[in-house]
DNA sequence: TAATCCGTTCAACGCGGATTGAACAAACTG
DNA sequence: CAGTTTGTTCAATCCGCGTTGAACGGATTA
């Protein structure tokens, strides 16, 4: 059976959410028809009412699970997956911060003490001169003052949310 | 002259951090070129640091522009446009929040709305079951919560920063 | 007016990632 | 064992977006 209006327009706004994010199309639209799904989808059944071919159902899904937005489901007696919507978002967005915004933050944080390490060796092989090397060591210097403060910012917005 | 080796580094960076966000490679490259510059710099003398083409400078340049993300600077006597860097990160975000995040939150707002809306009106076609339609309005209602909380936090890790 | 100089615009190209059908593997069923 | 059911993998394709050279327009100068 076809889905609602209500439930279809909710796909294309989660398809175009996870679009505008660099994440891919499919996942938002299975996202989306499984938050406001009253059953656990299956695979055919995702990719029947979305239109998509069963093998970008398998791999949205799978995305889904590594960003644990969905949860699989098991039937007693039924070999199929299914699949249910991780309604809360924000714990979401929590899961996913030591798994990924975090080491991206570390990995930045790094890069920016690369730098300055570089900076100092330009500066002994005298590959740049003194009044640009001084710009460039503040600079670089505030920017890891930003890196800092975000650090510590993310994890309270992470409590707020 | 070219680029010492950290500044080459530099770039590299901010490239990769830019197409991480979904923005172009180049835009980056741009504005860590800039970032580290002692001097502004002109369209053509960006394109030839970088080895990007002159139109892709001038639309990285607008973009950056766009973003506040640099400044445009002009010189007496000089037709050329020169650019330079807005280092303060922080304030680009919070100069970006009026004119990009906010609207885009509440254009977010709107569609949950109109969500709530149109299963409204499905309700009174019978599109949905009286069961569905109760568990929808619970979620979409909950998602409009969360967007409730992340637009009270916004301006608040704005200040932080 | 002709000749430069600068920046922007635009059609064409190329690249990276998303999507797909088909082949495949694994676990049942008869 | 042959035949289903179900999910995954993979090469091929598609598609959107960034990039570019070339053409253009405006401003300045000779």
């Amino acid at each position: 059976m076809p889905l609602c209006p209500t439930r279809l327009e909710m796909v294309e706004v989660t398809a175009r959410l996870c679009q505008m994010l660099g994440m891919p199309r499919s996942a938002g639209q299975i996202y989306g028809l499984l938050y406001l799904s009253p059953h656990v989808l299956g695979l055919d059944e995702i990719a029947e009412s979305l239109g998509i071919s069963k093998a970008s159902a398998s791999t949205g899904t799978r995305q889904l699970l590594a960003w644990h937005a969905v949860r699989q489901v098991w039937k007693q007696g039924d070999r199929k997956d299914y699949f249910e919507a991780q309604t809360d978002l924000a714990e979401v967005l929590r899961s996913n911060y030591a798994g990924f915004f975090r080491p991206k933050l570390e990995n930045s944080q790094r890069r920016v003490g690369s730098l300055l390490a570089s900076l100092e060796s330009d500066r002994k092989s005298g590959a740049v001169e003194r009044e640009e090397y001084q710009l460039c060591k503040e600079r670089l210097e505030s920017l890891a003052r930003l890196q800092n403060r975000v650090q510590k910012l993310l994890p309270l917005a992470e409590n707020l949310l």
